[in-house]
RNA sequence: GCGCCCGUAGCCCAACAGGCAGAGGCACCAGGUUUAGGUCCUGGCCAGUGCGAGUUCGACUCUCGCCGGGCGCACCA
């Protein structure tokens, strides 16, 4: 920037002018500007089509990075284009503002984490104006404001009154640094997901959002989300969610009225059960346990219950499992097998119990080998098989085996087959049913945490579970700081005692409310519903709005929020459907991932040294540079190594293309047509091919061909149509315009220099007269033999037969040729002829 | 272990539906301009598409197998 400044000094200000525009004095010129035209406020009231433009709202942690810089980028030509389109464009923004690092900043500096939540909410704000792109400022929200999670407190009792939210208790995921609860999504690979603390199991009374009610319809809407959706969400949410078909069978326990009632996939492979697995972990497992084995039992359990989540999910550690001393009686044979307690069988999935069957399954095969229990093959393993279980495809052996007494039958049956034969034996017969299971759990949303929403319920000893009344939302959070807010297990909050002591709405005793906080992730799965009508005060939102709205026409964001947030939203939404409020089934109809901003191949860290300051990016080479660079990089879904990026030369692109809108010398409204026929083609080529570039998000290509038509533009100005050709005039406004969508304050100035008023934003999309962009003629290439030996310069319209001829009488295909017997020629006019001899 | 994606000039990346491998940029070189090793203008340089097969008149593009890189899932019965 100050070398900009020093290279102005200069005798001649007039050439310095001519030759570079000053970057920041563009950039304080226009803001200003903007900011009083507003030219990005969305009317609800517009008789346009609408489009809504959504990206992923930050978490204000300190000042905007290259990610936001990246994601808001690529999000704003799209937002920008379909302004120029002639769209009415909804391209709201807010902040996700509750969340843990404001709450630990809170400890470290004694004070309110609001202080540090909305110091950033305002510095990001800031640079997202200066940063240029086109949001609608108007429907800014916090989640952390109380306006906003007022009605994340209306939706939590709704979905509590529709059975959507319910306490239980169960062995939760548990981050032994951040201290407090984590829902599944939030454990990767044994650790959480925020601090990579190692996840351990504790058993805990918490709040649920019954998100497995909708499973099924989550998994079937993904058919539709397919082809507008990326794959790897689609796969990762489909693989989430992992819907499985089997059986569940009744094993009867002698002496116990009710049954053990295990989840299976090949209830065809029953006749290899050979002993039964229940979860350690389990209330079943505690209940069948007998007095002679309830020592060993309960030791087991309590190594278990010191592993960590990496342990337990280890796959290459050998098997363990204690003995219950009971047995179950397999109800196809009648036979007594022992039951065991192992921490492989999952408490959570199913029904905490398995039936082992060691022929066909891996897991069960290594218990039996480790505990010495016997195997049955139940599927004719193929010849040369050598492995232990077999799970495949085949033919039911041993089923029942030989001299083993059973009503069932399905020897040589196929899986398939056998499957079913087996389902209805087990309904016939009363002890099983076809069942359907999912990985999917449901939604773990309490937090021992302050800086969120408070889950507007009281505990009367009286009364039960009572309901905050919905007019004495929002129920706010009590002012902690400092210490008060330091992780102790339990939530800050259990110790605000004026706030936690409250008489009980029902009955009027005393009772407490519920210490805990949601999940932010709760916050952020509606705030897209809000932006439709930010200031309602009579719902979450506005159901005529949304109805206008939703759904949002394109969502862009991290890949990492795959499972998470767009799981819970697709949810959310759904829900909200079912109550009348939506009228959509799915929040997001498309969706675009980014990548990230990496350097010198690594991730960007502190720990590294080579993060990258988006503000010492910007004082460098300016927004539009940045902006530039970070689109033309490559595809928007590709990772940028900002070592391989060069911002210079983005800029220098920037400046010969401004350099154009000062040497136009023909009037405003100068006629097009009697302008450069040649450049009125590039013209016409390049804004009709950078429309088809952004619709396919290769905002990269679009870029090149601007480029294109800069280059070519420069060439008609210098040595060609001269720069009072009308075709430069349009060329050159053509530029402004695409440009708007990338480099919006060099847009601008170019805007004006040509004569016209601000804003280039809502210029209006060039026209393109279609005859243009039909070629006059076309280059045909002809082949022999594969190799191109001659072009020819023919009619797009010309024929085959035409074709054929001419390449056939080109002097330099006669010579290749060489007199040899042609066997065959094929033509595919007007591009190409191949002759093969 | 299973599944998905990607390998094109020194580098970042294009190539519609199998049909001329190069659109654009970076870097580099040369000439012009310049007080100028900068800016600007002009021109140049640079790969036969990771490897090996197959299909085809024709393969970067389709199929199969390797090699290399990335991502996802993974004791879910």
């Amino acid at each position: 920037m100050s070398e900009q400044d020093t290279q102005q000094a200069p005798e001649s200000p007039q050439q310095a002018e001519a030759a570079a525009y000053d970057v920041r004095a563009v950039q304080d010129k226009w803001l200003p500007v903007w900011e009083r035209l507003d030219p990005f406020r969305a009317d609800d009231d517009s008789p346009r089509e609408k489009k809504y433009a959504l990206t992923m709202f930050p978490y204000p942690s300190g000042d905007l990075h290259m990610g936001h810089a990246e994601v808001t980028a690529l999000h704003d030509v799209i937002a920008r284009y379909w302004w120029q389109r002639g769209y009415e464009v909804m391209n709201p923004m807010g902040w996700d503002s509750f969340g843990l690092p404001a709450e630990n900043a809170a400890i470290k500096n004694d004070e309110h984490p609001a202080t540090y939540t909305y110091a950033n909410i305002e510095t990001q704000y800031e640079s997202f104006k200066r940063y240029g792109i086109s949001f609608d400022w108007s429907r800014r929200l916090h989640t952390s404001d109380p306006e906003y999670y007022r009605w994340t407190q209306w939706l939590f009792l709704k979905f509590r009154e529709r059975g959507l939210a319910y306490r239980k208790s169960s062995p939760v995921n548990w981050c032994p640094n951040d201290q407090t609860v984590l829902a599944n999504e939030q454990v990767v690979d044994g650790r959480c997901e925020r601090c990579g603390a190692e996840v351990t199991k504790r058993e805990l009374t918490q709040w649920y959002f019954k998100i497995t009610d909708y499973a099924q319809e989550l998994l079937d809407c993904l058919d539709d989300l397919e082809p507008t959706w990326p794959a790897r969400v689609v796969t990762a949410q489909r693989n989430w969610i992992g819907r499985s078909e089997g059986a569940h069978v009744d094993f009867a326990v002698e002496g116990r009225a009710d049954p053990i009632t295990v989840y299976t996939t090949r209830p065809d492979t029953i006749f290899g059960t050979t002993f039964m697995v229940v979860a350690v972990d389990s209330a079943l497992a505690d209940d069948l346990v007998t007095d002679g084995q309830r020592a060993a039992f309960e030791a087991y359990r309590e190594e278990i219950r010191k592993e960590t989540e990496i342990e337990r999910l280890a796959t290459d550690r050998p098997k363990t499992g204690v003995d219950l001393g009971v047995t179950a009686t397999n109800p196809v044979t009648g036979a007594q097998i022992p039951v065991w307690a192992t921490d492989y069988v999952l408490a959570d999935y199913g029904t905490g119990a398995v039936m082992g069957v060691p022929g066909g399954d891996q897991r069960d095969w290594e218990f039996a080998t480790e505990m010495g229990l016997p195997i049955v093959r139940t599927t004719q393993t193929p010849d040369g098989f050598e492995g232990e279980a077999f799970h495949g495809e085949g033919p039911a052996i041993n089923s029942p085996a030989p001299g083993v007494d059973s009503p069932l039958d399905i020897n040589g049956l196929a899986v398939d087959e056998a499957k079913r034969a087996t389902i209805a034996f087990l309904e016939q017969q009363g002890s099983g049913e076809g069942a359907v299971n999912f990985r999917l759990r449901d939604w773990l949303l309490s937090r021992q945490r302050y800086w969120g929403v408070p889950i507007p319920i009281i505990h009367c000893d009286a009364c039960g579970e009572v309901a905050v009344p919905y007019d004495q939302l929002p129920l706010e959070l009590p002012e902690l700081r400092g210490a008060d807010l330091k992780p102790k297990g339990v939530s800050p909050l259990a110790a605000a005692s004026d706030w936690v002591d409250v008489a009980c709405p029902t009955c009027g005793g005393p009772a407490k409310r519920d210490s805990d906080t949601m999940d932010t992730f709760v916050d952020s799965s509606w705030y897209f519903l809000r932006f439709c009508s930010p200031r309602y005060e009579d719902g979450p939102f506005d159901p005529e709005l949304a109805k206008k709205w939703m759904p949002a026409d394109i969502y862009v964001g991290g890949v990492e929020h795959a499972v998470l947030h767009l799981l819970y939203a697709r949810f959310f939404t759904k829900v909200l459907r079912d109550m009348g409020m939506l009228e959509v089934d799915e929040p997001f109809a498309s969706q675009l991932n980014q990548g990230i901003v990496i350097n010198q191949g690594r991730k960007m860290s502190k720990s590294l040294g080579n993060g990258v300051s988006l503000g010492d990016q910007l004082a460098e080479f300016g927004v539009d540079a940045v902006r530039l660079t970070l689109v033309f990089a490559g595809p928007p879904e590709d990772d940028i190594d900002w070592a391989d990026m060069s911002p210079a030369g983005s800029l220098r692109f920037l400046q010969r293309a401004w350099r154009l809108s000062g040497d136009v010398t023909s009037p405003v409204g100068a006629a097009p047509a009697d302008g450069d026929i040649a450049l009125r083609r590039v013209t016409a080529r390049t804004v009709h091919d950078a429309a088809e570039m952004i619709e396919s998000y290769r905002f990269n290509v679009m870029v090149a061909r601007v480029m294109e038509l800069v280059n070519a533009t420069r060439k008609a100005i210098d040595s060609g149509a001269g720069p009072d050709d009308p075709a430069v005039r349009e060329a050159t406004e053509a530029v402004a315009v695409l440009l708007s969508l990338v480099a919006p304050y060099v847009a601008e100035e170019m805007w004006e220099r040509l004569g016209h008023e601000p804003t280039v934003a809502r210029a209006g999309w060039p026209e393109v007269d279609p005859a243009l962009l039909v070629e006059e003629s076309v280059t045909a290439v002809v082949q022999i033999q594969g190799k191109v030996r001659a072009r020819l310069d023919v009619a797009p319209d010309i024929s085959d037969a035409n074709l054929e001829q001419q390449a056939l009488a080109d002097p330099a295909v006669v010579r290749a040729i060489d007199g040899r017997p042609v066997r065959k020629v094929i033509v595919r006019a007007p591009k190409l002829v191949n002759v093969v001899v």
